[in-house]
DNA sequence: ATTAAAATGATTTAATTTAATCACTTTGGA
DNA sequence: TCCAAAGTGATTAAATTAAATCATTTTAAT
Protein backbone atom coordinates (compact mmCIF):
# COMPACT_ATOMS: atom_id res chain seq x y z
CA UNK A 1 0.00 0.00 0.00
CA UNK A 2 2.26 2.74 1.41
CA UNK A 3 0.83 5.08 -1.01
CA UNK A 4 0.81 7.86 1.44
CA UNK A 5 2.69 9.08 4.86
CA UNK A 6 2.44 6.70 7.50
CA UNK A 7 0.83 8.93 10.50
CA UNK A 8 -2.15 9.64 8.22
CA UNK A 9 -2.30 5.40 7.77
CA UNK A 10 -2.61 5.20 11.14
CA UNK A 11 -4.79 7.78 11.44
CA UNK A 12 -7.36 6.50 8.79
CA UNK A 13 -7.01 3.05 10.59
CA UNK A 14 -8.31 4.53 13.91
CA UNK A 15 -11.17 6.17 11.98
CA UNK A 16 -12.55 2.97 10.61
CA UNK A 17 -11.63 0.69 13.70
CA UNK A 18 -12.28 1.71 17.12
CA UNK A 19 -9.43 -0.17 19.32
CA UNK A 20 -7.15 -1.50 17.04
CA UNK A 21 -3.50 -3.23 18.69
CA UNK A 22 0.08 -2.46 17.71
CA UNK A 23 0.30 -5.47 15.92
CA UNK A 24 -3.00 -4.01 13.63
CA UNK A 25 -0.80 -1.10 12.74
CA UNK A 26 2.36 -3.02 11.84
CA UNK A 27 0.23 -5.39 9.32
CA UNK A 28 -1.77 -2.34 7.94
CA UNK A 29 1.34 -0.21 7.11
CA UNK A 30 4.01 -2.84 6.49
CA UNK A 31 6.26 -0.91 9.22
CA UNK A 32 7.63 -2.45 12.44
CA UNK A 33 6.48 -2.33 15.66
CA UNK A 34 9.30 0.04 17.34
CA UNK A 35 8.13 2.64 14.59
CA UNK A 36 4.54 1.96 15.22
CA UNK A 37 5.03 2.67 18.46
CA UNK A 38 7.07 5.80 17.79
CA UNK A 39 4.14 7.26 15.95
CA UNK A 40 1.85 6.53 18.43
CA UNK A 41 3.81 8.35 20.91
CA UNK A 42 3.71 11.46 18.18
CA UNK A 43 0.25 11.52 17.90
CA UNK A 44 -0.23 10.70 21.64
CA UNK A 45 1.71 13.99 22.30
CA UNK A 46 -0.18 15.91 19.87
CA UNK A 47 -3.68 14.61 21.59
CA UNK A 48 -5.61 12.94 19.00
CA UNK A 49 -5.06 9.17 20.50
CA UNK A 50 -5.46 7.58 23.78
CA UNK A 51 -2.65 4.86 24.54
CA UNK A 52 -3.19 2.16 27.13
CA UNK A 53 -0.71 -1.13 27.28
CA UNK A 54 -1.87 -3.05 24.41
CA UNK A 55 -4.16 -0.66 22.98
CA UNK A 56 -4.66 2.44 20.99
CA UNK A 57 -7.79 4.67 20.46
CA UNK A 58 -8.93 7.79 18.03
CA UNK A 59 -9.42 10.35 20.43
CA UNK A 60 -13.29 10.67 19.85
CA UNK A 61 -13.58 14.18 22.10
CA UNK A 62 -14.94 12.26 25.22
CA UNK A 63 -11.92 12.37 27.33
CA UNK A 64 -12.24 13.03 30.25
CA UNK A 65 -9.04 12.92 32.16
CA UNK A 66 -7.21 14.81 29.36
CA UNK A 67 -3.72 13.82 27.48
CA UNK A 68 -0.59 15.67 28.97
CA UNK A 69 -0.66 17.65 25.47
CA UNK A 70 -4.46 18.43 25.63
CA UNK A 71 -3.53 20.07 29.28
CA UNK A 72 -0.49 22.11 28.31
CA UNK A 73 -2.56 23.16 24.87
CA UNK A 74 -5.69 24.37 25.74
CA UNK A 75 -5.99 25.65 28.94
CA UNK A 76 -7.90 22.48 30.05
CA UNK A 77 -8.54 23.35 33.76
CA UNK A 78 -10.06 26.73 33.29
CA UNK A 79 -12.66 25.43 30.77
CA UNK A 80 -13.78 22.36 33.68
CA UNK A 81 -13.86 25.29 36.37
CA UNK A 82 -16.39 27.31 34.24
CA UNK A 83 -18.02 24.09 33.19
CA UNK A 84 -18.79 23.12 36.56
CA UNK A 85 -19.81 26.51 37.44
CA UNK A 86 -22.25 26.26 34.20
CA UNK A 87 -23.50 23.31 35.36
CA UNK A 88 -24.97 24.53 38.67
CA UNK A 89 -27.01 27.06 36.71
CA UNK A 90 -29.35 23.91 35.30
CA UNK A 91 -31.93 22.23 37.54
CA UNK A 92 -33.84 18.76 36.49
CA UNK A 93 -36.53 19.36 34.31
CA UNK A 94 -34.72 22.49 32.16
CA UNK A 95 -34.36 22.44 28.43
CA UNK A 96 -30.83 23.86 27.95
CA UNK A 97 -29.47 24.46 24.43
CA UNK A 98 -25.83 23.83 23.82
CA UNK A 99 -23.56 25.35 21.32
CA UNK A 100 -21.07 23.81 19.55
CA UNK A 101 -17.43 23.31 21.30
CA UNK A 102 -15.55 21.80 24.16
CA UNK A 103 -16.66 23.87 27.08
CA UNK A 104 -20.25 23.19 25.91
CA UNK A 105 -19.33 19.67 25.99
CA UNK A 106 -17.44 19.49 29.28
CA UNK A 107 -20.99 21.02 30.64
CA UNK A 108 -22.80 18.22 28.85
CA UNK A 109 -20.45 15.76 30.83
CA UNK A 110 -21.58 17.19 33.96
CA UNK A 111 -25.47 16.58 33.46
CA UNK A 112 -25.37 12.79 32.22
CA UNK A 113 -27.78 11.67 35.41
CA UNK A 114 -30.24 15.08 35.25
CA UNK A 115 -33.31 14.44 33.41
CA UNK A 116 -33.20 17.26 30.69
CA UNK A 117 -34.01 17.96 27.79
CA UNK A 118 -31.09 19.02 25.40
CA UNK A 119 -30.58 20.97 21.96
CA UNK A 120 -27.48 21.19 20.50
CA UNK A 121 -25.41 21.73 16.96
CA UNK A 122 -22.66 19.46 18.14
CA UNK A 123 -22.68 15.87 16.88
CA UNK A 124 -20.31 14.71 19.50
CA UNK A 125 -22.75 16.13 22.09
CA UNK A 126 -25.72 14.92 20.69
CA UNK A 127 -24.15 11.28 20.25
CA UNK A 128 -22.88 11.14 23.71
CA UNK A 129 -25.83 12.60 25.40
CA UNK A 130 -28.25 10.24 23.42
CA UNK A 131 -26.82 7.29 25.65
CA UNK A 132 -28.06 8.57 28.55
CA UNK A 133 -31.85 7.70 29.10
CA UNK A 134 -32.50 10.38 31.73
CA UNK A 135 -31.92 13.21 28.41
CA UNK A 136 -33.60 13.66 25.69
CA UNK A 137 -31.68 15.19 23.00
CA UNK A 138 -32.31 17.27 19.61
CA UNK A 139 -29.89 17.89 17.05
CA UNK A 140 -30.61 21.23 14.91
CA UNK A 141 -29.57 19.61 11.90
CA UNK A 142 -28.02 20.97 8.42
CA UNK A 143 -24.88 20.74 6.85
CA UNK A 144 -21.65 19.15 9.38
CA UNK A 145 -19.16 22.35 9.38
CA UNK A 146 -15.57 19.51 9.33
CA UNK A 147 -13.76 21.68 11.69
CA UNK A 148 -15.86 21.70 14.70
CA UNK A 149 -18.24 18.59 12.91
CA UNK A 150 -21.45 21.02 14.08
CA UNK A 151 -23.88 21.91 12.16
CA UNK A 152 -24.55 25.12 10.52
CA UNK A 153 -26.62 26.44 7.84
CA UNK A 154 -30.46 28.03 7.53
CA UNK A 155 -32.22 24.33 8.23
CA UNK A 156 -30.93 24.33 12.23
CA UNK A 157 -31.27 28.17 12.47
CA UNK A 158 -34.80 27.67 11.66
CA UNK A 159 -35.23 24.64 14.39
CA UNK A 160 -33.68 27.22 17.15
CA UNK A 161 -35.93 30.01 16.44
CA UNK A 162 -39.02 27.80 17.26
CA UNK A 163 -37.74 26.94 20.44
CA UNK A 164 -37.74 28.22 23.53
CA UNK A 165 -34.99 26.71 26.24
CA UNK A 166 -34.59 27.73 29.80
CA UNK A 167 -30.99 28.29 29.32
CA UNK A 168 -28.71 28.50 26.35
CA UNK A 169 -25.02 27.85 26.93
CA UNK A 170 -22.83 29.08 23.92
CA UNK A 171 -18.88 29.20 23.78
CA UNK A 172 -16.69 31.47 21.22
CA UNK A 173 -13.49 31.59 20.39
CA UNK A 174 -13.00 35.64 20.56
CA UNK A 175 -15.15 38.09 22.52
CA UNK A 176 -14.49 41.40 23.53
CA UNK A 177 -17.45 44.50 24.91
CA UNK A 178 -16.86 46.53 21.86
CA UNK A 179 -17.26 43.80 19.38
CA UNK A 180 -19.17 41.39 21.43
CA UNK A 181 -18.96 37.53 20.64
CA UNK A 182 -17.29 37.07 17.15
CA UNK A 183 -17.08 33.75 14.51
CA UNK A 184 -14.81 33.37 11.65
CA UNK A 185 -17.62 32.58 8.92
CA UNK A 186 -20.89 33.60 8.80
CA UNK A 187 -22.51 30.64 8.57
CA UNK A 188 -21.21 29.69 12.40
CA UNK A 189 -22.33 33.38 13.39
CA UNK A 190 -25.86 32.90 12.95
CA UNK A 191 -26.12 29.25 14.39
CA UNK A 192 -24.64 31.10 17.62
CA UNK A 193 -26.92 33.98 17.48
CA UNK A 194 -30.18 31.70 17.03
CA UNK A 195 -28.50 30.12 20.33
CA UNK A 196 -29.20 33.82 21.93
CA UNK A 197 -32.42 34.62 20.29
CA UNK A 198 -35.22 32.62 22.40
CA UNK A 199 -33.31 31.41 25.34
CA UNK A 200 -34.70 32.81 28.97
CA UNK A 201 -31.21 33.03 30.27
CA UNK A 202 -28.29 33.11 27.68
CA UNK A 203 -24.98 31.96 29.35
CA UNK A 204 -21.51 33.05 27.71
CA UNK A 205 -18.91 30.36 28.82
CA UNK A 206 -15.53 31.76 27.35
CA UNK A 207 -12.20 31.23 29.21
CA UNK A 208 -10.58 34.69 29.53
CA UNK A 209 -7.78 34.03 27.29
CA UNK A 210 -9.76 34.44 24.07
CA UNK A 211 -11.19 37.81 25.86
CA UNK A 212 -10.29 41.39 23.51
CA UNK A 213 -9.95 39.21 20.20
CA UNK A 214 -11.73 39.23 17.57
CA UNK A 215 -12.76 37.84 14.38
CA UNK A 216 -14.68 38.80 11.36
CA UNK A 217 -18.43 38.59 11.99
CA UNK A 218 -19.83 39.42 14.85
CA UNK A 219 -22.89 37.39 16.19
CA UNK A 220 -23.93 38.61 19.42
CA UNK A 221 -22.76 41.36 21.29
CA UNK A 222 -22.36 40.86 25.50
CA UNK A 223 -24.95 42.78 26.30
CA UNK A 224 -27.53 40.46 24.96
CA UNK A 225 -25.86 37.93 27.65
CA UNK A 226 -28.29 37.57 30.65
CA UNK A 227 -24.76 35.61 32.32
CA UNK A 228 -20.99 35.64 31.46
CA UNK A 229 -18.54 32.73 32.50
CA UNK A 230 -15.09 33.10 32.18
CA UNK A 231 -11.58 32.35 34.83
CA UNK A 232 -9.79 34.04 36.83
CA UNK A 233 -7.61 35.31 34.81
CA UNK A 234 -8.46 38.69 33.77
CA UNK A 235 -6.88 41.59 34.18
CA UNK A 236 -7.93 43.75 37.35
CA UNK A 237 -9.25 46.79 35.31
CA UNK A 238 -11.49 44.43 32.91
CA UNK A 239 -12.26 42.83 35.45
CA UNK A 240 -14.08 45.94 37.16
CA UNK A 241 -15.52 47.22 33.62
CA UNK A 242 -17.05 43.78 33.01
CA UNK A 243 -18.82 43.65 36.80
CA UNK A 244 -20.71 47.09 35.96
CA UNK A 245 -22.28 45.64 32.67
CA UNK A 246 -26.07 44.20 32.51
CA UNK A 247 -24.95 40.59 32.77
CA UNK A 248 -24.01 38.72 35.90
CA UNK A 249 -20.22 38.08 35.95
CA UNK A 250 -19.53 34.58 37.46
CA UNK A 251 -15.40 34.20 38.05
CA UNK A 252 -14.69 30.41 37.90
CA UNK A 253 -11.72 29.36 40.64
CA UNK B 1 -20.07 4.97 45.25
CA UNK B 2 -21.30 1.35 44.62
CA UNK B 3 -25.10 2.29 44.35
CA UNK B 4 -26.12 0.60 41.35
CA UNK B 5 -24.89 -2.92 39.41
CA UNK B 6 -21.06 -3.03 38.49
CA UNK B 7 -21.88 -4.18 34.79
CA UNK B 8 -23.94 -0.71 34.61
CA UNK B 9 -20.79 1.32 36.55
CA UNK B 10 -18.66 0.02 34.03
CA UNK B 11 -20.98 0.73 30.94
CA UNK B 12 -21.43 4.48 32.48
CA UNK B 13 -17.88 4.68 33.16
CA UNK B 14 -16.96 3.72 29.38
CA UNK B 15 -19.59 6.66 28.10
CA UNK B 16 -17.47 8.38 29.74
CA UNK B 17 -13.67 7.83 29.28
CA UNK B 18 -13.05 6.57 25.68
CA UNK B 19 -9.83 4.14 26.18
CA UNK B 20 -9.67 3.00 29.73
CA UNK B 21 -7.54 0.15 31.74
CA UNK B 22 -8.91 -2.53 33.98
CA UNK B 23 -7.16 -0.49 36.67
CA UNK B 24 -9.15 2.24 36.45
CA UNK B 25 -12.32 0.32 36.32
CA UNK B 26 -10.98 -1.07 39.38
CA UNK B 27 -10.81 2.19 41.50
CA UNK B 28 -13.82 3.08 40.20
CA UNK B 29 -15.94 0.10 41.02
CA UNK B 30 -14.15 -0.97 43.69
CA UNK B 31 -13.77 -4.64 43.29
CA UNK B 32 -10.84 -6.68 41.81
CA UNK B 33 -8.89 -6.66 38.93
CA UNK B 34 -10.00 -10.41 38.67
CA UNK B 35 -14.06 -9.55 39.10
CA UNK B 36 -13.16 -6.48 36.50
CA UNK B 37 -12.20 -9.29 33.68
CA UNK B 38 -15.14 -11.49 34.29
CA UNK B 39 -17.24 -8.73 33.71
CA UNK B 40 -15.04 -7.60 30.73
CA UNK B 41 -15.49 -11.16 29.60
CA UNK B 42 -19.26 -10.57 29.77
CA UNK B 43 -19.80 -6.99 28.00
CA UNK B 44 -17.45 -8.69 24.87
CA UNK B 45 -19.23 -11.54 24.74
CA UNK B 46 -22.36 -9.71 24.51
CA UNK B 47 -20.42 -7.35 21.77
CA UNK B 48 -20.74 -3.68 23.56
CA UNK B 49 -17.51 -3.41 24.25
CA UNK B 50 -13.67 -4.28 22.41
CA UNK B 51 -10.91 -5.23 24.41
CA UNK B 52 -7.27 -5.40 23.22
CA UNK B 53 -4.45 -6.58 25.90
CA UNK B 54 -4.46 -3.00 28.33
CA UNK B 55 -7.55 -1.32 26.93
CA UNK B 56 -11.36 -1.36 26.65
CA UNK B 57 -13.47 0.65 24.73
CA UNK B 58 -17.31 1.18 24.20
CA UNK B 59 -18.27 -0.09 20.91
CA UNK B 60 -18.95 2.93 19.02
CA UNK B 61 -20.60 1.21 15.86
CA UNK B 62 -17.60 1.71 14.63
CA UNK B 63 -15.85 -1.81 14.20
CA UNK B 64 -14.56 -3.06 10.76
CA UNK B 65 -13.57 -6.49 12.40
CA UNK B 66 -16.89 -7.33 14.37
CA UNK B 67 -16.43 -9.11 17.55
CA UNK B 68 -17.23 -12.87 17.17
CA UNK B 69 -20.83 -12.15 19.03
CA UNK B 70 -21.36 -9.71 16.68
CA UNK B 71 -21.15 -12.42 13.41
CA UNK B 72 -22.96 -14.77 15.24
CA UNK B 73 -26.01 -12.63 16.36
CA UNK B 74 -26.71 -10.24 13.60
CA UNK B 75 -25.42 -12.27 10.22
CA UNK B 76 -22.77 -9.69 9.78
CA UNK B 77 -21.92 -11.06 6.50
CA UNK B 78 -24.66 -10.73 4.67
CA UNK B 79 -24.92 -7.22 5.47
CA UNK B 80 -21.32 -7.13 4.24
CA UNK B 81 -21.98 -8.48 1.15
CA UNK B 82 -25.23 -6.19 0.79
CA UNK B 83 -22.76 -3.33 1.33
CA UNK B 84 -20.82 -3.90 -1.38
CA UNK B 85 -22.96 -4.47 -3.61
CA UNK B 86 -24.64 -1.27 -2.53
CA UNK B 87 -21.72 0.91 -2.40
CA UNK B 88 -20.91 -0.08 -6.44
CA UNK B 89 -23.81 1.77 -7.25
CA UNK B 90 -22.35 5.32 -6.10
CA UNK B 91 -20.45 7.42 -8.47
CA UNK B 92 -17.76 9.90 -7.58
CA UNK B 93 -19.81 13.40 -7.11
CA UNK B 94 -23.33 11.64 -6.48
CA UNK B 95 -25.43 12.71 -3.84
CA UNK B 96 -26.70 10.22 -1.62
CA UNK B 97 -28.70 9.57 0.95
CA UNK B 98 -28.40 7.22 4.14
CA UNK B 99 -31.20 5.99 6.11
CA UNK B 100 -29.82 5.37 9.72
CA UNK B 101 -28.98 1.66 10.23
CA UNK B 102 -25.81 -0.88 10.46
CA UNK B 103 -26.15 -1.47 7.10
CA UNK B 104 -25.89 1.98 6.09
CA UNK B 105 -23.10 2.19 8.06
CA UNK B 106 -21.44 -0.15 6.63
CA UNK B 107 -21.87 1.32 3.10
CA UNK B 108 -20.74 4.57 4.55
CA UNK B 109 -17.41 2.88 5.43
CA UNK B 110 -16.86 2.01 1.47
CA UNK B 111 -17.36 5.70 0.70
CA UNK B 112 -14.56 7.50 2.65
CA UNK B 113 -12.01 8.01 -0.17
CA UNK B 114 -14.87 9.11 -2.74
CA UNK B 115 -15.82 13.02 -2.78
CA UNK B 116 -19.54 12.58 -2.73
CA UNK B 117 -22.35 14.66 -0.63
CA UNK B 118 -24.40 12.55 2.23
CA UNK B 119 -27.27 13.55 3.53
CA UNK B 120 -28.25 11.49 6.85
CA UNK B 121 -30.81 10.71 9.58
CA UNK B 122 -27.85 8.65 12.03
CA UNK B 123 -26.04 10.27 14.37
CA UNK B 124 -23.15 7.66 14.39
CA UNK B 125 -22.94 8.20 9.93
CA UNK B 126 -22.61 11.94 9.90
CA UNK B 127 -19.99 11.83 12.69
CA UNK B 128 -18.25 9.01 11.11
CA UNK B 129 -18.32 10.70 7.64
CA UNK B 130 -17.35 14.03 8.87
CA UNK B 131 -14.27 13.25 9.48
CA UNK B 132 -13.40 12.39 5.99
CA UNK B 133 -12.40 15.61 4.12
CA UNK B 134 -13.66 14.58 0.69
CA UNK B 135 -17.42 14.13 2.02
CA UNK B 136 -19.43 17.09 2.66
CA UNK B 137 -23.00 15.94 4.91
CA UNK B 138 -25.61 16.99 6.12
CA UNK B 139 -27.58 15.95 8.83
CA UNK B 140 -31.58 16.26 8.79
CA UNK B 141 -31.81 16.74 12.44
CA UNK B 142 -34.59 16.43 15.03
CA UNK B 143 -35.05 14.76 18.01
CA UNK B 144 -33.04 11.86 18.65
CA UNK B 145 -34.07 8.37 18.61
CA UNK B 146 -32.47 6.45 21.85
CA UNK B 147 -32.42 2.79 20.25
CA UNK B 148 -30.91 3.83 16.75
CA UNK B 149 -29.03 7.26 17.65
CA UNK B 150 -30.74 8.58 14.56
CA UNK B 151 -32.93 11.77 13.88
CA UNK B 152 -37.02 11.11 14.01
CA UNK B 153 -39.73 14.36 13.50
CA UNK B 154 -41.01 16.67 10.91
CA UNK B 155 -38.11 18.84 11.16
CA UNK B 156 -36.08 16.28 9.65
CA UNK B 157 -38.68 15.30 7.44
CA UNK B 158 -38.83 18.44 6.14
CA UNK B 159 -35.26 18.40 4.80
CA UNK B 160 -35.82 15.34 3.06
CA UNK B 161 -38.20 17.01 1.08
CA UNK B 162 -36.62 19.49 0.36
CA UNK B 163 -33.75 17.78 -1.10
CA UNK B 164 -33.11 15.31 -4.47
CA UNK B 165 -30.52 13.10 -4.09
CA UNK B 166 -29.17 10.82 -6.71
CA UNK B 167 -29.36 7.64 -4.76
CA UNK B 168 -31.30 6.78 -1.39
CA UNK B 169 -29.86 4.21 0.84
CA UNK B 170 -33.14 3.03 2.98
CA UNK B 171 -32.32 -0.36 5.55
CA UNK B 172 -35.24 -2.11 7.56
CA UNK B 173 -36.14 -4.19 10.32
CA UNK B 174 -39.38 -5.87 8.22
CA UNK B 175 -40.00 -6.13 4.90
CA UNK B 176 -42.90 -8.09 2.73
CA UNK B 177 -44.28 -7.97 -0.65
CA UNK B 178 -47.57 -7.13 1.06
CA UNK B 179 -46.94 -4.93 3.49
CA UNK B 180 -43.48 -3.27 1.91
CA UNK B 181 -41.05 -1.97 4.19
CA UNK B 182 -42.27 -1.59 7.74
CA UNK B 183 -41.44 0.67 11.38
CA UNK B 184 -42.10 0.10 14.53
CA UNK B 185 -43.09 3.62 15.22
CA UNK B 186 -45.03 6.54 13.21
CA UNK B 187 -41.88 8.85 13.91
CA UNK B 188 -39.94 6.04 11.91
CA UNK B 189 -42.13 5.18 9.37
CA UNK B 190 -42.18 8.62 7.95
CA UNK B 191 -38.55 9.57 8.14
CA UNK B 192 -37.97 6.18 6.28
CA UNK B 193 -40.75 7.56 3.81
CA UNK B 194 -39.19 10.45 3.28
CA UNK B 195 -35.96 9.11 2.69
CA UNK B 196 -37.47 7.49 -0.26
CA UNK B 197 -39.53 10.88 -1.44
CA UNK B 198 -37.38 12.61 -4.19
CA UNK B 199 -34.37 10.48 -5.05
CA UNK B 200 -33.61 9.51 -8.27
CA UNK B 201 -33.08 5.53 -7.56
CA UNK B 202 -34.24 4.35 -4.21
CA UNK B 203 -32.84 1.26 -3.01
CA UNK B 204 -33.70 -0.82 -0.02
CA UNK B 205 -30.36 -3.02 1.57
CA UNK B 206 -31.88 -5.64 3.48
CA UNK B 207 -31.28 -9.06 4.49
CA UNK B 208 -33.26 -12.18 3.95
CA UNK B 209 -33.81 -12.86 7.53
CA UNK B 210 -35.89 -10.14 7.58
CA UNK B 211 -38.23 -10.72 5.13
CA UNK B 212 -42.06 -11.43 6.01
CA UNK B 213 -41.98 -10.37 8.93
CA UNK B 214 -43.27 -6.44 9.65
CA UNK B 215 -44.18 -4.27 12.42
CA UNK B 216 -47.26 -1.45 12.77
CA UNK B 217 -46.44 0.87 10.07
CA UNK B 218 -46.09 0.66 6.63
CA UNK B 219 -43.60 2.93 5.82
CA UNK B 220 -42.79 2.76 1.83
CA UNK B 221 -44.63 -0.33 -0.45
CA UNK B 222 -41.88 -2.12 -2.20
CA UNK B 223 -43.15 -1.02 -6.27
CA UNK B 224 -41.93 2.72 -4.81
CA UNK B 225 -37.88 1.29 -4.92
CA UNK B 226 -36.07 0.91 -7.96
CA UNK B 227 -33.51 -1.53 -6.67
CA UNK B 228 -33.69 -4.17 -3.78
CA UNK B 229 -30.38 -5.43 -2.55
CA UNK B 230 -30.51 -8.52 -0.27
CA UNK B 231 -28.78 -11.92 0.03
CA UNK B 232 -28.89 -15.32 -1.14
CA UNK B 233 -30.78 -16.83 1.45
CA UNK B 234 -34.32 -15.97 -0.03
CA UNK B 235 -35.95 -19.51 -0.87
CA UNK B 236 -36.43 -20.19 -4.64
CA UNK B 237 -40.43 -19.65 -4.82
CA UNK B 238 -39.94 -15.99 -3.05
CA UNK B 239 -37.00 -15.51 -4.89
CA UNK B 240 -39.05 -15.68 -8.20
CA UNK B 241 -41.74 -13.45 -7.29
CA UNK B 242 -39.86 -11.05 -6.14
CA UNK B 243 -37.62 -10.78 -9.31
CA UNK B 244 -40.67 -10.51 -11.39
CA UNK B 245 -41.37 -6.84 -10.25
CA UNK B 246 -40.70 -3.41 -11.03
CA UNK B 247 -37.68 -3.22 -9.27
CA UNK B 248 -34.33 -4.08 -10.20
CA UNK B 249 -33.48 -7.23 -7.18
CA UNK B 250 -29.52 -7.49 -6.43
CA UNK B 251 -28.36 -10.58 -5.02
CA UNK B 252 -24.90 -10.22 -2.70
CA UNK B 253 -23.09 -13.13 -2.43
C1' DA C 1 29.54 11.29 -4.88
C1' DT C 2 30.04 12.00 0.10
C1' DT C 3 28.68 12.76 4.47
C1' DA C 4 25.93 13.89 8.41
C1' DA C 5 21.47 13.51 10.22
C1' DA C 6 17.30 11.39 10.60
C1' DA C 7 14.47 7.46 10.35
C1' DT C 8 13.85 2.65 10.64
C1' DG C 9 14.31 -2.27 12.10
C1' DA C 10 15.95 -6.03 15.09
C1' DT C 11 17.16 -7.75 19.52
C1' DT C 12 17.22 -8.08 24.24
C1' DT C 13 15.46 -6.81 28.70
C1' DA C 14 12.07 -4.97 31.73
C1' DA C 15 7.41 -3.98 32.82
C1' DT C 16 2.63 -4.98 32.58
C1' DT C 17 -1.32 -7.65 31.87
C1' DT C 18 -3.89 -11.87 31.68
C1' DA C 19 -5.17 -16.62 32.91
C1' DA C 20 -5.56 -20.29 36.14
C1' DT C 21 -6.18 -21.93 40.58
C1' DC C 22 -7.96 -22.06 45.06
C1' DA C 23 -9.91 -20.14 49.30
C1' DC C 24 -13.39 -17.24 51.02
C1' DT C 25 -17.84 -14.78 51.13
C1' DT C 26 -22.43 -13.85 49.93
C1' DT C 27 -26.99 -15.28 48.33
C1' DG C 28 -31.26 -17.73 47.97
C1' DG C 29 -33.71 -21.55 48.69
C1' DA C 30 -35.05 -26.01 51.29
C1' DT D 1 -30.67 -22.77 60.23
C1' DC D 2 -28.15 -25.02 56.90
C1' DC D 3 -26.45 -25.99 52.43
C1' DA D 4 -25.36 -25.57 47.66
C1' DA D 5 -24.28 -22.46 44.15
C1' DA D 6 -22.74 -18.46 42.45
C1' DG D 7 -19.78 -14.71 42.94
C1' DT D 8 -15.61 -12.60 44.57
C1' DG D 9 -10.67 -11.85 45.87
C1' DA D 10 -5.80 -13.12 46.25
C1' DT D 11 -1.80 -15.46 44.50
C1' DT D 12 1.22 -17.22 41.23
C1' DA D 13 2.65 -18.54 36.59
C1' DA D 14 2.35 -17.60 31.74
C1' DA D 15 1.74 -14.52 28.00
C1' DT D 16 2.00 -10.14 25.95
C1' DT D 17 3.61 -5.59 25.38
C1' DA D 18 6.77 -1.67 25.90
C1' DA D 19 11.33 0.38 26.36
C1' DA D 20 16.20 0.65 25.52
C1' DT D 21 19.99 -0.13 22.74
C1' DC D 22 22.47 -0.52 18.67
C1' DA D 23 23.09 -1.57 13.73
C1' DT D 24 21.34 -0.49 9.30
C1' DT D 25 19.06 2.12 5.83
C1' DT D 26 17.29 6.20 3.85
C1' DT D 27 17.32 11.10 3.09
C1' DA D 28 18.95 15.59 1.97
C1' DA D 29 22.36 18.84 1.41
C1' DT D 30 26.85 20.14 -0.11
Amino acid sequence: MGKYNRLDQIMDYLKLHNLVTVEELVIATEASPATIRRDLIKLDQHGVISRTHGGVTLNRFIPSQPTTSEKIHKNFNEKQLIADVAAKLIKPGDSIALDAGTTTLEIAKRITQMPVRVITSDLHIALFLSEFKQIEVTIIGGKIDDSSQSCIGEHGRSLLLQINPDISFISCNSWSLSKGVTAPTEDKALIKAGFAEKADKVVLVADSSKYNSYSLFTSIPLNRFTDIITDNHLDTETLQVLQNQIFKLHIAS
